[in-house]
DNA sequence: GTTGACAATGGCTACGTATTCAAACTACGT
DNA sequence: ACGTAGTTTGAATACGTAGCCATTGTCAAC
């Protein structure tokens, strides 16, 4: 198989120095029309593409943004498709280093750090401070995207949880519920944490307890097996608030085919704002994560506002930077009463 | 900001030369317990991380995968989650080039072609074979994915398309279906051409007509609008196959929305699987792609069968491989008869 | 005609690593 | 003691490019 094309080649071909030839193609302004046309049809003629390894290994940029980011779930596949798609923008890619629970977040981590990306986000809560303060030391500019418990180690990205919830609460509130049960994914988790914590605070505040279900973890199946257990339990709640979306699509599904009938028999919240949320079917009432906005704040605090910009990292104080997004709550059917309430309390 | 940290600096520190270094990173089997020991801890103390760039550079091999994806759409993020689960397994990592139909294709490939990746997978109906055919000169080993008009062209890795709606065609035949409309997402979509040639082959063997409604693509609200058109329509159908599931989602919302009942006053059938039609809120019927096989060929064909085996893709002959892959039918609600039918006829 | 400014180009080196080659050393059998 | 094979290590080089520096050429102003 013929050797691969270098810029020697096609200097040697165009009749010009290597030099020239590697100005042609990453600063074309620097070379006269004329030697240029040479060039690029030598170019053309040999095949040759610029090798972006060696160029990333002189220019000590690589133009490529890893990300670290759970296998599975609706809401990351949707996060993944926006830093994929803002970094397109930006002229940069996404390397993407994604795991099951049963992986090795060691292993992923110290790989990742071998390829000397220009930034580098860290999207799991199985991501421990640890590990997080590992990864700052190999000084590669990273930043935690909805890890609340990443604030003040390292830079932070997230919606804000605990207000997000709070507003669903309230909403809840409103809509009449005094009885009321949240389903959490993991306990462990932070963004669980503290979503729990906005809910119940602001319960709290007019009376009325939360008691915490654990469904195990965040899928459609974990959901669906955990309305269950609550349909099968003596006393009904009168509302539902979920830890995410795609975990309230099962439970919707698993209440609904255990015979209990929403929004008329419970009401129920998400929280994410899937775009499936607005899907007729679904159509429910969450909390609807800005996930363009998020994605856009981690990307600027990775790689600076804006390219040539040097304010945003350089002359930075110690303390990270953390930045809460709000989120936007989206009132759907599962909350909306299908006739007018008959029966007030 | 102190400078990186090398490979010169560990052997410095570890009193040893650089190249043992290297070899305790990359051989470690080469080298002794004891300069091992010492050279690790050199490394730990100085925070040293082996560059990836400098590896790929000269051992031409960049352990990295890249894969060319449209942004959107339920079932390619299911495909990436597929790929980067399976790549991490042998211990590639992906690198991610995701468009938007408005962005430019050429571009997108002009730019995957630089990094040196040791296997391509180009996934989209939006390539053409012109540029299938630029890409193959750049000498990278690349795979087109469910692209069936690339078989021939280059390697390439898709479900078995035709048979797949023929065997839903044949089910909603035995379902007692006699009037059928399509519904398809993009008319020049390869894939897209070749399913609704499956459902038109296999329905008019039964004497079925089969009408062609193009959505327009293949998002959830395609397949709302699409709906309507079907409900306003003076004669309802008794089946509606669609092309896709997402599509097939906003199909059945629309029906529904405007009062038309699946499976009672029509039967529907998606097509790929994805998660979402396993959940009990659409429970619908549709041929789903092994996924996981379609990845597992994909990276066969472009990465060889094993690391170290030659067969793969040395000793080849000119004609490029063309894996298909059978898809599996599942039986829905959205074809399954809520009580049994009383008007036979 | 001389000078200065500026554009265009070539030579050379460095980026950080893997690998080849040779040298040094070890162990072992005779 | 000597040769041989094997193991461990270091020196040197190459991977393909970008950028610095120096050189040459061009043109206008004095």
């Amino acid at each position: 198989m013929p050797r691969r094309v270098t810029s020697v080649d096609v200097a040697a071909e165009a009749g010009v120095s290597q030099a020239t030839v590697a100005r042609t193609f990453s600063s074309p302004e620097h070379v006269s029309p004329a030697t240029r046309a040479k060039v690029e049809a030598a170019a053309e003629t040999l095949g040759y593409v610029p090798n972006a390894i060696a160029r990333s290994l002189k220019s000590q940029r690589t133009n490529i943004v890893g990300a670290v980011v759970p296998a599975t779930g609706e809401f990351w596949q949707s996060v993944i498709s926006a830093f994929s798609a803002q970094l397109a923008a930006r002229g940069e890619q996404l390397l993407l280093f994604s795991f099951s629970d049963a992986d090795d977040v060691d292993a992923v981590l110290a790989s990742v750090a071998q390829y000397r990306v220009d930034g580098l986000v860290l999207a799991s809560a199985r991501i421990g401070s640890g590990q997080l303060v590992r990864m700052e030391r190999t000084g590669l500019p990273l930043v935690a995207f909805n890890q609340p418990a990443a604030a003040g180690i390292v830079p932070s990205v997230s919606v804000d949880n605990e207000s997000g919830m709070r507003d669903l609460a309230e909403h809840v509130i409103g809509r009449g519920a005094r009885a009321v049960q949240y389903v959490g994914g993991i306990s462990s988790a932070s963004t669980d944490q503290i979503r729990y914590r906005g809910a119940a605070r602001a319960l709290g505040e007019h009376g009325v307890a939360c008691p915490y279900i654990s469904a195990g973890g965040f899928t459609y199946d974990d959901g669906y097996k955990a309305a269950a257990r609550i349909a099968q339990a003596d006393d009904l709640p009168d509302a539902v608030m979920v830890a995410g979306d795609e975990l309230a699509f099962g439970v919707l599904d698993g209440l609904e085919s255990g015979g209990i009938r929403v929004p008329d028999d419970l009401i129920l919240t998400g929280f994410d704002g899937l775009p499936q949320a607005s899907w007729a079917g679904y159509d429910l009432t969450t909390l609807v994560q800005s996930t363009d906005v998020l994605v856009e704040k981690a990307i600027e605090l990775t790689l600076g506002r804006r390219d040539g910009d040097q304010t945003a990292r350089s002359d930075d104080t110690s303390a990270p930077a953390d930045v809460v997004v709000p989120g936007t709550i989206r009132i759907g059917k599962t909350t909306t009463p299908t006739q007018s309430p008959r029966n007030d309390g």
